[in-house]
DNA sequence: CCGCTATTTCCAAAGGTATGGAAATAGCGG
DNA sequence: CCGCTATTTCCATACCTTTGGAAATAGCGG
């Protein structure tokens, strides 16, 4: 993983919506959930619900795949495997980290 | 960790520069790096790095100690070590993710 | 107290982000 | 083709972020 990819995900899970979002995408497992029943469990606007939903697919941290006339949202878990991985390894190598502790 | 600490240190991490500062503090390790070197490695001006320092220290993932005129840079392991486990557990809770096939 | 180096704060400009209502579009089912 | 629901795009507004030069401050050593 390279940094500037590594940093655009954390900026699109570093705003609490989305990371509310991402975190109820998720739980939703692979099974996913249509926009319309995230939008009920977060509380957001349609329109505001959207954009953010784009930013997190446009990081690479979810996918979406259309069923008729809904949108299904789901995690995509190996982005976020990875950028664990680049957590863990690139900026915790040192000493006294969670990745040395292990 | 409550979602708002883990959203504010994704955002803080979330930026290539502060990202790049922050890998660069932590293979500096517990000894720490002071500003000025800081500086010459990740070629920014002294004023948008003590910015972007200030960022990462008032989100909890650097700390700073004054040695004279020299400010020291650490990296917090722990609060990487506390997002790294938010990221897993509860972002990452079901099937098919990291934390899981672990 | 002064000069010196290290670092921050001030300030301002440019651009980006977040938000959400209204209008547009997608894709059925009939 | 129409109506209907689901979702996006358009658009505008307010606010926040990033950037960096210049001036201010901190803390020595003399």
């Amino acid at each position: 993983m390279v940094i500037e990819e590594a940093a655009s995900q954390l900026e699109a899970l570093g705003n609490e919506s989305r990371l509310k979002i991402y975190r109820v995408l998720v739980r939703a497992g692979q099974t996913g959930i249509p926009v319309g029943q995230l939008q009920e469990r977060v509380g957001i606007p349609a329109s505001t619900l959207s954009h953010h939903l784009k930013r997190l697919v446009d990081a690479g941290l979810a996918s979406q795949e259309r069923q008729a006339t809904t949108l299904i949202c789901r995690a995509d878990y190996r982005s976020m495997r990875a950028l664990i991985g680049f957590l863990s390894d690139e900026c915790c190598a040192e000493e006294g980290c969670v990745a040395s502790s292990r």
